[in-house]
DNA sequence: AGAAACCCTGTAGCCGCTACAGAGTCAAGC
DNA sequence: GCTTGACTCTGTAGCGGCTACAGGGTTTCT
């Protein structure tokens, strides 16, 4: 399998794959007589577990950790859990902030419902008396 | 007013600020005899503007333009409305991403809540077995 | 035979900072 | 007056996770 087929087969870009091996996440696979990159099925199933990893949102670095896991089947998982406690106290975290941000926004919006001069544009004015560290609709403390 | 306590009096790193006018975001300052920054009132407002703006997560571009709507009083002011619409939408659609997220790593944690050889690790398999293209707990089908 | 599609390496760009290196400047304490 | 430390300057490089070239070679289809 060359690099076009592994990449569509996972619906990577051809040039990540490229990346992934730069990073050290898949190893480097053999090459053709004329330099061409040839794939087996465990360099698929290794890419599909790192996209996979990636759709949970893990960084590389994680990956990269759960990887040795898998390399090493006799040892420990612990850290796994940990690992992923971690991804989640990430993503829990980010949450919480995109709804209170989500919040904020909509209360700007509601600032300005129809098109004036940007003089008397409620929006503007919220943003700008933030600036002058006045309380404004968006951040307001409650 | 020097670099520092700008930075400091809207709780920006001095890094930033040079980042903002190199950006074009801040306009440049005066400067002393020995090449200091110094800073007057509206650049503090600005800058205020800027970060308020950046907490709510909108892209420096966007807040470039925004900033062009202050410098010109007289526009109209239906641009903004469709600036801040877009953000709202950016968000929505990265806090449906990021709820889906949440489950999706729930449901990997579940697999495994003791620590044993990873050979057996209930997350280590999901993710194995995504890399097979089975159905997993994490990315079931609903 | 020629065109299109693939592959190669290497480098630069994206965002919004952050972190240096290497230099100059200034105020306070001894 | 001299050192120490805090501040400032410019310029460059790094972060993550790709993405997009440039400039070449190879294969495959018609």
């Amino acid at each position: 399998m060359r690099i076009g087929e592994l990449a569509g087969s996972t619906g990577v870009d051809v040039e990540t794959v490229r990346y992934y091996e730069k990073s050290g996440l898949l190893p480097p696979p053999a090459r053709e007589a004329n330099g061409y990159r040839t794939y087996g099925k465990t360099h698929l199933e290794r890419l599909a577990f790192i996209r996979h990893c990636r759709a949970l949102d893990m960084p590389l670095a994680d990956v990269t950790r759960l990887l040795n896991f898998v390399d090493r089947p006799a040892s420990d998982c612990g850290d796994i859990n940990v690992l992923v406690d971690q991804q989640i106290g990430r993503v829990k975290a980010r949450l919480k902030s995109m709804r209170a941000l989500e919040k904020q926004l909509t209360a700007l919006r509601r600032q300005c419902s129809e098109p004036h001069s940007t003089k008397e544009c409620g929006i503007l004015h919220e943003l700008v008396s933030a600036a002058h560290g006045e309380a404004c609709a968006c951040h307001a403390e409650h």
